[in-house]
DNA sequence: ACCGGTAAGTACACAATGCTTACTTGTTGT
DNA sequence: ACAACAAGTAAGCATTGTGTACTTACCGGT
């Protein structure tokens, strides 16, 4: 992977940036070297350090696209058409979303692991400074569409925090077996998100109908 | 971490899966390098390749035994004197379950990554070689559990694979984002265990009174 | 059109690491 | 007692992250 057209002066970081990424799909993260970077990009090793204080900030704005990454494929989720949304779309975007996730997970392993290990634990740290960071939240999104489903009458009861957290720790529990490569005996991560969905949205005492309407078309 | 005692000759293998494990404990992992290990431990560097091949190698034993250790923990789980098992403890088991496996994720972080990070993948790629390792199958665990609940009574119906999955995805989800520091809304860790425990027995549709007999005292 | 200051990039150095290769030493079976 | 083999040593190589002192490109004010 070296680069043809040499950098104009200033585009370093993000250049730096696409490449970190870029390593981290392949899998390579842990082999990834600041120095290899700098080669590849055709800058001396000396100019990184300009840009970032050392390898982990880097790793840091990685991670932190990945969350907005994840984050724009939540939210991507609108109603077919101009249809108002409604409890059948709330119970849709449970599918999809569940779907997103485990796909994110399958399709981009090395950054999952980034996101939710050493380098996730730092950006939730570094919170406290940058609250923009306080938008990550997926388990406002999973909140939001429960409650969605509530005022919709589509639940036999209010979802409370711990159905929230329970049907949270579900989906990521499903995306991280995924991309761990857990053996499912058999089943594909699709069908497996579908059924997490499925599931979830029982465990909230969603209507069955509801369900049936919302599960997506083979 | 200097050692006081020189070893013994052979026993540097052991050794250094020792000291592998405690720097991985403390949270070091990323940063263990096996010169320190083999300085700390008293022996020369090049030594270590004599017992592994590389440190991938040694990582990977040391996720063995934490593969083992997690075993441990959740099988250790026996009834209160000598009563036969029936529902109840099944259930006070999901309880327990999901306890030992929050708690684990929390206590070893790092090691937990591990297991379900790279080097655990390769452990799973393994396998083939070493069907040993086939008896990790946390999924089977919960499984056996399961069944019990239905052999004696406690389910309204059978529980299917996609059940077993989904339960399981839920109780790797909480430890996971227990482990990643995820914010969870106040609420101690065992608590969240309890909750999904008890959300997942529900999830396989146990009767009330089975729960109500199984959830740990406060 | 010059020119000085600042940000971006370079050159070089240092200590540390993973791993290899060639050597020495301890142990063990006959 | 001694050969053979396993365990450990010494020294080296390529590579890495990061610091420091340097040069160079660019941009605003005169």
């Amino acid at each position: 992977m070296s680069q043809a057209i040499p950098l104009k002066r200033g585009d370093l970081r993000d250049a730096l940036i696409d490449y970190a990424r870029n390593e981290t799909d392949c899998g390579c993260i842990d082999s990834m070297s600041l120095r290899a970077a700098a080669r590849d990009l055709g800058v001396s090793s000396g100019a990184v350090y300009r840009h970032f204080e050392d390898k982990d900030a880097l790793l840091k704005e990685v991670v932190h696209q990945g969350f907005l990454e994840l984050r724009e494929a939540f939210f991507a989720i609108r109603p077919e058409g101009d249809r108002a949304p409604d409890a059948t779309h709330a119970a849709r975007r449970a599918f999809t979303m569940n779907r997103a996730f485990v796909k994110f997970a399958q399709n981009h392993p090395s950054l999952w692991r980034m996101m939710f290990g050493r380098i996730g634990v730092m950006c939730r740290e570094d919170q406290v400074k940058d609250p923009e960071m306080m938008r990550y939240t997926i388990m406002d999104a999973v909140h939001h569409n429960a409650l969605d489903l509530w005022h919709h009458g589509a639940l036999d009861r209010e979802p409370d925090l711990s159905d929230i957290r329970f049907i949270w720790s579900a989906i990521h529990g499903a995306a991280d077996l995924a991309q761990s490569g857990a053996r499912y005996d058999g089943g594909d991560l699709v069908s497996v998100a579908d059924q997490t969905a499925e599931r979830s949205l029982r465990a909230l005492g969603c209507r069955r109908n509801v369900i049936e309407a919302g599960r997506p078309g083979t």
